[in-house]
DNA sequence: TCTGCAAAAAGTGTATACAGTTTTTGGCTT
DNA sequence: AAGCCAAAAACTGTATACACTTTTTGCAGA
């Protein structure tokens, strides 16, 4: 501290500037502002970002760990089409995940994690009846990530987040109705049953919620993907 | 085709490189070559594999999101050293995926199935019976990858598989007594019951199994971190 | 001898340069 | 006019260069 000189233009400071662009990407596949199989151009990524292919590089090879983009040697990035096989692949693990976390949830979960449950579905319903679709699909992923990470599992809940990104992917290519209203009173059931601690219930609900949302899905029909990619103002 | 001047040298394709260096920096790892806290300097690995820092970067960035790794800014990366807390959320997440895996795997595997699993248990017995220590760490895990693979659902497995890899850094940091052979004979006793259809038995085996081997760890205490990693010959 | 500080060495973070591949473009032949 | 091949443009994959940070080294002073 005896060095005040240390100049204010480090703002940004190291290895940030990778995680940032992995977020800002992350946000705008799940958000739908950009397409499956739409192209990530590095270059046009860099001046976008305002950074060189470099850290663009170490954005993509992250996200392709995520499974949110595919790279293909030699061709480049693009945003990930799942197949209808994976996302059953995808929805049958977070009915594993999810049914033990709704038990334990049940077992262990104290007054103040319920509560704070409650106000998430209190909100997801706000967003629901105001019309907010990006908030509304935001919020209903959110809660089953808040109920892994209330559990003080963060291992849980990086996975499950992680699951749930690809889900939105999968949501966007393979809806048919939109089933999003329905969630919202599934999470409120599910919240009824944890308060009413009835174990059997929660988990069943979860799981009957989770088959809901994937049978609301078409997960044979591929749709045509988008070309560009004008998102990200 | 007109030219055949495709040069024979072409043998490591691109993007495999990474992948590579991926590969041999997780089996050290994993096989406890590199231990926990050790520095991994990018140049030194950059002439040991004999590429540019470049890759080297890609291969750190992505183990530490296989959490095998961690990196704080501008000092460096460094063999994980997972927390005993840590070391209980894996194990809770393993026991929530394997329990359902294990019934599923006993409501839906062929014959054929079953028998490649009963293939590799004898291998295990095998390995530990000739005292062949890294090939029976090695297939201790890999049972419970090959079944999740063997279910048809390569998510799973990979999220298994990176689960497991955490586990060998775990399980050499806080192991207390040597549980490996006991591990065989549970693996035994599971697929007795999967053979059987007992499907409550053979997932309560499989949640016995997994909380006897963390029971088998001392998650309090914190070993002294070694120093120089002359591994990777 | 021990402490403290400054200079040097080593290491990380990012940008740029270059080689090789893929895609596009434009003209030539049929 | 349609199809095909070659040259050019665009892009990816890797290495290198450079700025800045951390760590080590070495010396001066108490």
């Amino acid at each position: 501290m005896t060095s005040p000189s240390k100049d204010p233009r480090n703002c940004m400071d190291t290895t940030t500037a990778t995680r940032s662009i992995v977020d800002a990407l992350t946000k705008a596949i799940v958000e739908h502002r950009l397409h499956p199989g739409s192209k990530l151009a590095e270059q046009k990524l860099a001046d976008h970002f305002g950074v060189s292919r470099t850290l663009v590089r170490q954005a993509l090879f992250q996200l392709a760990q995520k499974r949110l983009i595919r790279m293909e040697p030699a061709r480049g990035a693009f945003v990930a089409t799942p197949s209808g096989e994976e996302a059953k692949q995808v929805f049958a693990v977070r009915r594993m995940l999810e049914a033990e976390m709704t038990r334990n949830f049940v077992r262990n979960a104290t007054k103040a994690q319920i509560q704070a449950l409650q106000e998430h579905v209190a909100q997801e319903k706000a967003a629901v009846q105001r019309g907010d679709v990006a908030g509304r699909t935001d919020l209903l992923g959110d809660f089953h990530v808040r109920m892994a990470e209330l559990m003080g599992n963060p291992v849980l809940g990086q996975i499950l987040g992680e699951l749930i990104s690809r889900c939105s992917l999968i949501t966007l290519m393979y809806q048919s109705d939109n089933a999003a209203e329905h969630s919202a009173e599934d999470h409120s059931a599910i919240l009824k049953a944890i308060v009413a601690k009835d174990e059997t219930l929660a988990v069943q609900l979860m799981e009957d919620h989770l088959s809901h949302v994937e049978a609301s899905l078409t997960l044979d029909r591929k749709l045509p993907n988008s070309d560009i990619a004008m998102a990200l103002a």
